[in-house]
DNA sequence: TAAAAATACTCCATAGGTATTTTAT
DNA sequence: ATAAAATACCTATGGAGTATTTTTA
């Protein structure tokens, strides 16, 4: 028996239906009914009774619902307790963010949900250069760094593809992919030096030999959606998390060319506090995560 | 988190000493310690402390193992519960044993333990055409009646090396292996028709083109044990279930030759009842546990 | 005939194993 | 020196996926 049937198994009693469950617990509709029909066989009774294609949850399974509820709430009791056992004296982090991504908020407010007692400083720097020595972890996206001092520990988040963006107007929209030939004629916007990702984009163009005739600088994407939706120019946009405007901007990928852009979590030392360690484990975790489900955001069991 | 790393947390808890809780658990020492490593991390708190190659549980142990005793006895009630509710209305089962082996009275033993609302009815048969219909099991060792009807279903139980058992005053005592020439020069004391061992063993030489000289029938194990011992004869032993005496008989393979005989169970019926249906499970879940861990002979977790 | 559930496979993550190293009596 | 725990690496079981079939409303 494993303690996720348990999870399962719940679920499907909520709803008696394992399609719908499945749906809920973002497994596939095949696996859940194998995990259910394993549990049933492992006990020996049946928990549903099957009326053609109805699931009714019956008497063994509202008997084995009960005791499934209490197993599974003193065990969030337990977890509960051991995370305030582990935070109450858990000293704050300080984090160095050099790189923006939409999900980065969403990490820290679940960390915090999930440690409530540890204090967060966030700091947001533009180079990797300049960050103090009381920030023990930094989230960046520059490759170089990551196996050279400071940086001690670094593990990759995510990776996602970047994309030239240009408006749904424009006479290229069609095209499958466009060429590095032809984005030698196109205006380009861009994010201003100071910002890792205006940073990141030039770089992407240095390696590609590429000089693109940039028309107008600026330091918000928000920005840069806007005029780029409008026509007045293409812009390189990370694929997944920014999600540009979808109804005035497509998003085409180089010829030949895919570019993606990491994201990384670093401490900068090789014994990181526990705050640092929880924090560093958690952010590698909750990429984990989202990687399979990519629609939940929390970690449950 | 896992309901194995509960149950393994406890067992350390309970002796403080990884190596033991690993022989008790069966299982190796550096799983078990990757085990707790695992577990306290997800919590992100130490469970016992480490001093010098002492481990001492600590208070965070101590609640924790509290909870962990908690959801584990829950677990087993509703376990329990679910067995009774399964056996209340079982019919009885009929077994046909057509095969010995001393691990079937500790099948028999734990089935019964487990469901002792199940009539269990057993009967011996010296062949398989004998079977009255109303056996819905049978326990055998014939290879050629598995796919062929009556038996709808069936699984292999174990296989198990067969040797030849001779004294240990005997002149071959000493020899790695026996050769068939040397065999047909000694005498063999062999089961009589009626068991299916005796049965079994004649097919072993008819199989290896092979005439012993047969100098005794009988048809207890016991009495064949007593008669190699003392030197009589030599005689064809299940080399694990039925130790022979092991101070006065030694074990030798035929030169070029393994032997093994095989332990079936199967079901007459296609869709057997439910008791039918439990016991075939049953016993093939206890043959593979014992697989495993060939000490413990009953299925926790 | 359109849905829900069950089956048949394929894949891969990870529990468990063996061998070895580290550490402390 | 020895014994316990930790680490590294490998293997293989079974959970989860995709595709498909079965079933009934």
């Amino acid at each position: 028996m494993e303690l996720y049937q348990l999870v399962y198994f719940k679920k499907i009693a909520e709803s008696e239906n394992i399609t719908k469950a499945s749906a809920d617990l973002s497994i596939s509709q095949p696996s859940l009914s194998r995990s259910l029909k394993n549990l049933e066989s492992e006990l020996g009774v049946q928990l549903f009774n099957r009326e053609g294609k109805k699931l009714l949850l019956n008497e063994n399974g509202i008997v084995f619902l009960g005791y499934t509820d209490h197993i599974l709430d003193t065990l969030n009791e337990a977890r509960e307790k051991m995370k305030q056992q582990a935070s109450v004296y858990l000293p704050p982090v300080h984090i160095a963010m050099i790189h923006d991504n939409r999900l980065l908020p969403q990490l820290l407010a679940a960390f915090h949900q999930s440690y409530p007692h540890i204090h967060i400083n966030l700091y947001h720097f533009s180079s990797p250069h300049k960050i103090p020595a009381e920030c023990s972890l930094v989230l960046h996206a520059s490759e170089e760094m990551i196996d050279s001092s400071p940086f001690r520990k670094s593990a990759k988040l995510l990776s996602e593809e970047c994309m030239i963006g240009l408006s749904r107007e424009h006479p290229m929209a069609k095209q499958e992919t466009l060429s590095l030939q032809a984005l030698s004629k196109e205006s380009f916007i861009v994010l201003s030096q100071e910002n890792s990702f205006g940073e990141f984009s030039r770089g992407f163009f240095q390696i590609l030999g590429f000089k693109p005739k940039i028309i107008m600088e600026c330091d918000s994407q928000i920005m840069i959606d806007s005029l780029v939706a409008q026509n007045v120019g293409l812009a390189l946009f990370p694929s997944e998390t920014w999600e540009p405007s979808k109804d005035h901007i497509v998003l085409k990928r180089i010829e030949n060319h895919h570019l993606y852009q990491p994201l990384y979590v670093s401490c900068t030392s090789a014994m990181p506090d526990p705050s640092t360690q929880l924090f560093y484990d958690y952010a590698v975790a909750f990429f984990k995560a989202l990687e399979n489900r990519p629609d939940a955001l929390s970690c449950p069991i």
